[in-house]
DNA sequence: CTTACTGCAAATAGTTTGCAAGAAG
DNA sequence: CTTCTTGCAAACTATTTGCAGTAAG
């Protein structure tokens, strides 16, 4: 499955025929390095702290060539902006903290294998997920248990 | 038994000491029976066909009020705006389709087991979930077994 | 040289807000 | 009557686009 990665090419590859430019280059190594997921505007912020000269039209533009070749990765998160962090190999899901507003990355086998039921029953070819779970975390999470929750009668857990 | 189905219950219960607005009844009701999601102007042009008198705005504010008192989801399709359904006590999730752009809801036990793994090895306390998968839907499928493509139409820019 | 890319400013889309008038309780 | 809600317009945030100048190939 592995035959035709090219996540790690040469930049020339990267582009696909485009222009290489220094705010290309620059931008994709910062979404690279970054370990999370970053807003265009956080990534707009961290390229020009790095000294480079580019514009938030910039950004968004190559943001968009970016996911459109695959090398990175949108989310919808439950925020007003978009999120972007660069593919990798191994997918994710999000845990959103509804209180102290932190994501949290995990993985599951689970959506691989909802993919697979997917597909097999009603023919969708699945080419990317977003799987988000919001709520309370450990820290975050209200210690007494509430009497008359209104929203919670989902067939128990 | 705890089994309240308070989303039948009466309309004085449903805005919890908040007043009772045409606007307000209107835009619930539209909300449950819609059969998909709708967005907020989707949900403003029904309520004008309908001979109502309202304004984007009360929509907007509405719709934060019903989410707050859990009347409602708010989804974060793969699109520039929100979506909204009523809430309803079968979970459900999304597939999206990249090309004709339909919205189909299908339902899982996957994400119900999903969120019990979490709660227990994360000590993550879910309230909502948003599981969608993006794709091409049985019709629009290339036939051919192009995964790796970006295909279609790539214009420029 | 040629064509694609960038910066800037102006344009859009979606959503929120201040304030005065109006309706619910 | 009092308080909450609405409508309108203006404000805001995130994102896109037209155009002329600039850089990559």
């Amino acid at each position: 499955m592995d035959s035709n990665v090219s996540l790690e090419s040469s930049t020339k590859q990267r582009f696909a025929g485009r222009k290489i430019t220094s705010q290309r280059t620059l931008l994709l190594d910062l979404i690279r390095k970054a370990d999370g997921h970053l807003s265009a505007d956080e990534l707009y912020r961290q390229a020009r702290e790095m000294g480079a000269s580019l514009s938030l039209s910039t950004v968004y533009r190559n943001l968009r060539l970016f996911k459109k070749l695959n090398l990175i990765d949108e989310h919808h998160l439950a925020q007003e902006h978009h999120h972007y962090e660069a593919r990798s190999s191994t997918e994710h899901q999000h845990l959103i903290c509804l209180d102290c507003g932190q994501v949290i990355e995990f993985q599951s086998s689970f959506t691989k294998r909802m993919k697979q039921v997917i597909r097999r029953k009603m023919g969708f070819e699945i080419t990317g997920a977003e799987v988000h779970f919001m709520g309370y975390c450990a820290r975050c999470r209200p210690q007494e248990e509430q009497v008359n929750t209104p929203a919670r009668s989902y067939g128990h857990d």
